[in-house]
DNA sequence: GTTAGTGCAAACCTTTTGCAGCTCT
DNA sequence: AGAGCTGCAAAAGGTTTGCACTAAC
């Protein structure tokens, strides 16, 4: 990684839209935005609340909240479910890339995301079809990733042979 | 309509499968097999429950949630999220049919079914970019349908005549 | 100076858990 | 008979709301 900040651009992006709404950039507003562009990571909300206390401690959890809400309703974010393979919280990702689908191991818990012109295409089918005005899409797969798939024959290969042991979902890596 | 029951067969099925699993088939779980099988629509824990009470008082909501994760973790149903169109609980629906994105009107909840090849070829790619086992999948695509369109334009024109009205959202039709 | 936004506490909604008693097979 | 399932009560997890105070414009 380069040592230039790599998200000035979209983030000025962003703090255009809001501005052109009438919403004021507060500290705890800025700081939330710049963990949601910059961190790699799909975060939800506690994780982002966590992160957001290291540079201001005083910030609130409500206030999480309640920017990730309005982020949402901007349509600056997306809300993403991820399988509810970590619980029923959402996650959020800014809406600055292309479209993607999301694809989950449930074993692992890791994330990939695919770029591809299905999702295009179901877009325009859909929109032809239905007359349909699109605001959001979302597609989510869960299932193996390679690594796991080869576990996880170990895994029940074990539990076949020590019938003892009850087939107890394994945490993420 | 025929006067026919359209699921003795589908429901047959999904009783074959769970007593593969050496699942019981309590008269609770037989009520809320028929409702999912049945009704034509997506239910959530709630409506479910509310509908099993109306042929047994006595059944508890607890088992409700109990039978929706039971028959999630076999395969047997879908959970889905519907945008949280309606709120953040989950939706369910009897794996029987094919795969479909569900197409929800943000304005009016209507819930339309799309079947189309984009889906297919997403599923493929995916397992052959990734080598990615899949197990579930789930496509979810909000926005306005047809007739929610024409009304939202009316919406707007009414609120920027009259600017003392905020722009509440409208509740279902 | 106004009005929007924040923090705090408390409520809320959906879902899960512990446990005693009941019921399918 | 006995494991599996149910009902009840209570808790948990995630998110929202009411209200007084604060800060952005």
């Amino acid at each position: 990684m380069s040592s230039a900040a790599p998200s000035a651009e979209p983030r000025n992006k962003t703090r255009e839209s809001l501005k052109h709404h009438g919403v004021r950039l507060t500290r705890q507003r800025q700081i939330l935005l710049d963990l949601i562009d910059n961190s790699g990571e799909h975060l939800d909300a506690e994780r982002l609340f966590q992160l957001a206390k290291l540079k201001d401690p005083k910030l609130n959890r409500v206030t999480v909240y309640r920017t990730l809400k309005m982020l949402k309703e901007s349509g600056l974010v997306d809300e993403l479910d991820l399988m509810h393979q970590a619980g029923d919280q959402h996650f959020y990702e800014t809406r600055l890339k292309q479209e993607h689908a999301h694809i989950i191991c449930l074993r692992c818990g890791r994330v990939e995301e695919f770029f591809g012109e299905p999702l295009q295409k179901l877009r325009r089918q859909v929109e032809s079809h239905f007359g349909f005005q699109i605001m959001l899409a979302r597609t989510e797969i869960g299932g193996y990733c390679a690594h796991c798939q080869a576990l996880r024959a170990q895994e029940m290969r074990e539990v076949a042979e020590q019938p003892a042991l009850p087939p107890v979902r394994r945490k993420p890596l």
